[in-house]
DNA sequence: CCTCCGTATTTTGGATCCAATATTGAAAAT
DNA sequence: ATTTTCAATATTGGATCCAAAATACGGAGG
């Protein structure tokens, strides 16, 4: 019998409906700003309405979508400040986490890192925008939980998760994906070399121009 | 009529709950560890098993409770790597907080602050714990919603939600609930001066001896 | 034509009921 | 005596039903 059987039962429903939801947010099928009708998505999703109001209870908590009493839900929209600020404090937080990373990066951990960084540029040849995101995604996460700190991963995969369904967008230029290729790259040599304050820099050039971009885009609109 | 009639409606049950609970949980009336029973709290606080469910989806979203499928939920226990881990999330993000803050006080918001250091003192004064808590989490988060980042307060406030359970037995000694007059009111002074390089140090020495405190207190027992 | 008000409908909030899973306890086999 | 199995019980997960609030609609009045 397999270790760790325990962990692969059927989900329940609550788990399901919060994957297929966070996903619809995060990938932009649903669209910020558009109110959630609690019975149609149910009858969607094949479940009742009680276990998809826990989903959007957690979902509410991570900032994915905003809850207004006998009102309902919204997927949440971002304004050119709450992008601001999100991208600040995942500054801060994501520098903590490399720099604690680098103190403590195995050689096997490098070796994931080489992996995800193999995945995005796969994505990135086959133009496959969504695969590209995730990757992208696997790359920074897997380098964030090398730092020891599963509470600040936690907070970090949240801020990025608010920010997906803009971000999204970010990767349907070739010339954004070329980009995010060679700073992944920049990134992965400076930790191989364990240096922290240019692991740093890089990201902060990552994340100064994927605001910049985003700016641009969400300024023209709404 | 008064402006912002439409804010004081009756709260729906779950508002309730969710406030009790956390007053519950933050105070250590409900000990870190128990298992909570559904059955039992609901009938207690004289709701279905519906609204309370909610209301603990965002306590596990906010980190007061544990959960797992089928088998319920916890009030949250930290380790000593917990603890130090929200500690130093909690410096990275305060800092930013207080810079951001000190760049836009106004004359208004000292006066805030002063109102709630004068709350801390008589509570202190008359010795009530609990009133003492209450006042010293007001400073705090007055000075943290100057930053005029909301985000970045609503993380600091449930970073402070998870740990205040331990924390109330600090104030228990005498001498800690001295010192921590005497810390609030060297940050008030530095944030008068508009010192911000001070202001983010009294406040370190004020987290690094809370830390300190809570460590001894929680390594004998348990 | 527009505004205001009252009613009808929709949508959310909450309670109860049923199903699925986990836990407990006792009996039986080694 | 210890362990294993299996049944009984307790507890959580989910569905349906009802109540309360909000929205939409239509008519009366200006």
């Amino acid at each position: 019998m397999s270790p760790d059987e325990a962990r692969r039962r059927p989900p329940t429903a609550q788990q399901f409906v919060l994957g297929e939801l966070r996903r619809a947010i995060t990938t932009g099928r649903l669209r910020p700003g558009t109110p959630i009708r609690q019975d149609a998505l149910a009858e969607e999703l094949q479940v009742s309405r009680v276990p998809l109001r826990e989903a959007l209870k957690t979902l509410e908590g991570e900032g994915l979508v905003t809850y207004k009493a006998h009102k309902g839900y919204c997927v949440a929209t971002l304004s050119l400040d709450d992008l601001r600020e999100v991208y600040r404090i995942r500054e801060l937080l994501e520098e903590e986490a490399v720099r604690r990373a680098v103190d403590r990066l195995t050689d096997a951990d490098l070796d994931r890192l080489e992996a995800a960084q193999a995945e995005v540029e796969q994505a990135a040849a086959a133009g496959d925008v969504l695969a590209m995101a995730t990757a992208n995604r696997l790359f920074h996460m897997t380098l964030f939980e090398c730092a020891g700190m599963p509470r600040l991963a936690r907070l970090i995969r949240t801020l990025w998760d608010t920010t997906d369904a803009y971000r999204s967008m970010y990767y349907g230029d070739a010339g954004n994906r070329e980009r995010v290729i060679k700073e992944h790259r920049a990134t992965l040599d400076a930790l191989r070399r364990r240096a922290a304050d240019e692991a740093v820099a890089t990201l902060d050039v990552h994340r100064a121009h994927a605001v910049a971009e985003l700016e641009s885009l969400l300024t023209p609109a709404t």
